[in-house]
RNA sequence: GGAGACGUGGCCGAGAGGCUGAAGGCGGCGGUUUGCUAAACCGUUAUAGGGUUGUAAAGCCCUAUCGAGGGUUCGAAUCCCUCCGUCUCCGCCA
């Protein structure tokens, strides 16, 4: 969410912060709407005002006694009260009118995020490992097929239960993904100082609101309807729910499936006055995420790399404005420790402009190697939001000798995605006999085993 | 799911249609006194928005806010409704 004050003291600053993302110029229809939402604003307080003052003499003239003086003061603000609604109404109109506008926005990139149109123009800044080597003659296969030829990993049962984009996954390989979670977990609590948290999946509109998945994003994430009456047949479990109010948030029967753990971890500090002294605080969780994945048809149709369902660590700092830079190198390290620790092989991509997500001013993308691909993939997302989202929840800090308070930074990484995480590890450990070989990090958590064959 | 109680500033807590942006206490900040510390005493201490003066720091005026949103009223922390949240008892449940 943009502060319109510092729009206001340089329009110029924000159009080219959009540029930068590839969006036109908005400042000028912005401060005209500012500009109509401080007159409305002027226009209702003056009228409060009168009717505010002759309220009192009302109360002052039946003190003494003097039924005549009153009664004319309420013919006056009765003339008054007529006017107001009109005048709340244009006052809401007028703010509504700003702020959808302002949380459609995208955040300015930072100064050293790089200039860029799409993925093509995202700037590698490191790489790390080798890809694996196979004989000659074998041919890396993806992981679905080496899921499937195992035995341990079904979706045309899945299917059956829920449709495209989801997955059973069985035995040693069900167990694989747990140990990746738990392995992942474990890194960063007792080494890299995350809180581990273990947060709500169905959340708020405000909460939604607050990582800006709300109001833009609405098409991407899931619902949750508690169904009250649910005796008019199957249909009506998927009937459109009536929230009706004009309260934007007052619903307590639906809830949003989180499309990350960010969104749960981030709002943990919402509407919160935090003690400087105790940032940055850092929260990691590892859990189900949800996704639509609205356009994204015909995209990783096959296999787990895009699912509506899927596991991910997930890392999330607050902090002060000064932390934030070495916070996100830190925050990105931490993920790429991750993978070092399993022997994969990646790189490490800064985003340009146009390829950044919404809330972001900096975005660093881990991409691991996957042989049977053959290419470099996402499996983790590291960002610096600034004060972005902070606005939007209302989450602030104070210094301990400060007066005033300030936004908090906010930062969000995937610590790392655990169901890519899991393709990469297939493909990267698989030998020729289709078996695949556990990496010796995970071997704790696997029982000891050290190698997924068939099941039989 | 049923029944009931409650939600006031950083915290505790009064207030039950106008004199209340809100008593009192705690805490914070500034000061006086004081070998030091402590104590005592005095003062001060919400947030957001709009307007205005000023280069600025800041000041002044106004509006809104007593969980949130509506309503009644000339006037609402106070009365009514809805929602959110907390607590108690019962029921159900992993």
């Amino acid at each position: 969410m943009h502060d319109i004050r510092s729009l206001r003291d340089d329009p110029a600053a924000f159009d080219a912060g959009l540029a930068r993302r590839g969006l036109e110029p908005r400042a000028a229809e912005l401060l005209a709407l500012d500009d109509a939402r401080k007159a409305a604003i002027a226009a209702l307080q003056q009228a409060q005002e009168r009717r505010n003052a002759a309220s009192k003499e009302i109360g002052a003239a039946v003190a003494r006694k003097d039924p005549g003086a009153a009664d004319a003061l309420k013919a006056e603000v009765g003339a008054i009260k007529q006017a107001m609604p009109a005048l709340e109404a244009a006052s809401s109109a007028a703010q509504a009118a700003l702020d959808l506008e302002l949380a459609a926005i995208p955040n300015i990139p930072a100064t050293d995020a790089p200039e860029g149109r799409d993925e093509n123009d995202n700037v590698e800044v490191r790489r790390h490992g080798e890809p694996p080597r196979f004989a000659n003659s074998f041919k890396p296969k993806e992981h679905f097929e080496l899921g499937e030829a195992l035995g341990l990993m079904d979706f045309e049962t899945a299917a059956k239960l829920s449709g495209a984009r989801f997955v059973i996954l069985k035995g040693a390989l069900a167990r694989l993904e747990r140990a990746l979670m738990q392995f992942m977990l474990d890194l960063h609590t007792t080494e890299h100082g995350y809180t581990e948290i273990n947060p709500p999946v169905l959340v708020r509109d405000e909460a939604m609101f607050g990582t800006a998945q709300l109001p833009k994003f609405r098409g991407d994430q899931f619902r949750a309807i508690r169904q009250l009456d649910y005796n008019e047949g199957f249909g009506s479990a998927v009937a459109e729910s009536n929230t009706g109010g004009a309260q934007p948030f007052q619903s307590t029967k639906e809830f949003w499936l989180i499309p990350t753990a960010e969104v749960a971890m981030t709002n943990m500090v919402r509407e919160q006055i935090l003690d400087e002294r105790k940032l940055p605080l850092r929260f990691t969780a590892g859990t189900l995420c949800f996704r639509a994945e609205a356009g994204a048809a015909g995209r990783d149709t096959r296999g787990m790399i895009r699912q509506h369902q899927f596991e991910k660590v997930e890392l999330v700092s607050i902090t002060t404005p000064e932390q934030a830079a070495e916070e996100h190198e830190r925050m990105t390290a931490c993920a790429e420790e991750v993978l070092k620790r399993l022997g994969l092989h990646f790189r490490t991509v800064a985003l340009c402009a146009g390829d950044m997500g919404f809330s972001a001013r900096k975005t660093y993308d881990i991409e691991v190697w996957l042989p049977g691909q053959n290419r470099f993939r996402e499996i983790s997302s590291c960002s610096v939001c600034g004060d972005f989202q902070a606005r939007r929840m209302n989450a602030r800090s104070k210094a301990a000798d400060a007066k005033a308070t300030r936004f908090v930074h906010t930062l969000n990484g995937s610590g790392v995605a655990v169901g890519r995480a899991l393709v990469a590890v297939m493909e990267n450990y698989q030998t020729p006999d289709g078996s695949i070989e556990v990496p010796e990090a995970l071997r704790a958590y696997m029982g000891g085993i050290d190698r997924i064959v068939k099941a039989n």
